[in-house]
DNA sequence: CTCAATTTGTTCGTATGTATG
DNA sequence: ACATACATACGAACAAATTGA
């Protein structure tokens, strides 16, 4: 009783959901591989402090995940791999993230002309004087990935209404020989995946997300494209190698 | 309880825990603004398809975080933003990286020597021939925002073992003039913290936190650094210009 | 083959939490 | 605030399957 009520102070989701959490991610990080043997039911226990009831309805939750195999009389085995979606590669250099979005499939879910402008931080440049809002969801063999709430300015969705409907906007952006891109702030945070989100993301309601938003400002410092996207957290990954710009590698290495 | 069992089946949160987690990202990201009047419990109810009673326990649980303020017969209040912590900006250049690390507060927390080598992803090079695992937490204003588990090759923390116990060390292996870093790949995942980590971090078992794995390869593919960063999800963020690496900009635009 | 040790599976009672209407 | 139903969690005892001596 005491232990329950000490658990709760710090997080109400239940607690074998929360062990089965812990449990999952071990699999999915290779540390316990597929075909090993786990800890035994009262090693678990010990290990997080809960009883043994409540190890069971983990291994039960992630066993209906196919991960887990517990077996009477000879201990619990790791069946499987969570489907690892990881493919995604979130880029960080501004033509990789045109490209690969170029090749989305992607659904629009919702159009809206001349709504109010989009909350912008100090750093984020300026307003445009109208936006189109359109959200669309981004598929990968036919699993939707990503969710996209994107602002765009009315002056440049006005110019190519119907194909702006229909495809990936920033591509478009881009090749406009007239537009400048002066920057593109982009920040990725984790968030929680509000209804429409996780209605479309199929994951539950507030559930965490890699939340990326893209700014492209003009040159001068006019917002004309706004987007917030939500990843799924299992196909979201971001890989650098950090030294690949080479003066950096250069200059560290010389200096020192 | 047919909605009961509707909503239970992609998430087995408590509803009202998923209503305010739901909530708390509203106020975060400045959609409910401080001092605004919120939705009534009526609309909520329509909008989460959920009963009174469980708005009201959400309302509750962010009324104990200071965040939101019902009275009767007025209203319900936005009276607080959560702690913005996202001073954090994840560094995307390899100096920028040293550099941030270098003022960091550590407390080691575990060292270990002679530890079997980490697990490492194909590209990510080859193990040394033995490592020395040590395990800190990074703290800033006294709250802890990281824990660092770090494989570091037994060859180089032998050089100075004093300094690598009680200091960053990766600054240190970057001064070191015969040691070439060919490579610093960088791996950011949305990871759930297991019992020593939230213990460290001062957050829920299986909350989300933001993982970074950092893996320097010296000149003969050889991973001499191995670590494995666990942000809080809310004192982190990445900000990016992806512009300011001249030559994107330009190849974009010029050749538009 | 039997026995004992190990390990998962099941059940009971109790208390509290969650969600509806 | 109440009545109702179901979910979560504990601890402990007992049952059933597997393994190896």
């Amino acid at each position: 009783m005491k232990k329950l009520t000490t658990v709760y102070d710090r997080s109400r989701v239940p607690l074998y959901v929360q062990v089965a959490s812990v449990m999952r991610q071990r699999i999915e990080t290779g540390h316990w591989v597929e075909g090993d043997k786990i800890s035994t039911l009262e090693e678990l226990e010990s290990e997080f402090g809960v009883a043994r009831v409540t190890i069971r309805q983990a291994i039960e939750l992630l066993r209906g995940e196919g991960l887990l195999d517990a077996q009477q009389g000879r201990g619990t085995f790791v069946s499987g791999k969570p489907m690892h979606n990881r493919w995604l590669n979130l880029a960080n250099d501004f033509d990789k993230v045109v490209a690969s979005i170029k090749d989305n499939v992607i659904k629009r879910v919702h159009i809206e002309e001349n709504v109010a402008a989009p909350e912008l931080d100090p750093h984020e440049g300026q307003a445009a004087d109208a936006y189109t809002f359109l959200r669309s969801i981004q598929y990968n063999r036919g699993e939707p990935f990503s969710a996209v709430n994107l602002y765009l300015a009315k002056e440049i969705f006005d110019r190519d209404r119907k194909r702006f409907t229909n495809a990936a906007a920033l591509p478009m952006l881009v090749e406009m020989k007239d537009v400048t891109i002066a920057h593109a702030f982009q920040t990725l945070t984790i968030g929680v995946a509000d209804p429409e989100t996780a209605e479309h993301l199929k994951i539950g309601l507030g559930e965490p997300t890699a939340d990326c938003r893209l700014v492209l400002l003009d040159d001068k410092g006019v917002a004309l494209y706004v987007a917030d996207i939500h990843y799924r957290k299992d196909c979201f990954a971001l890989r650098v190698d950090l030294l690949e710009n080479v003066k950096s590698k250069d200059r560290s290495k010389i200096s020192a």
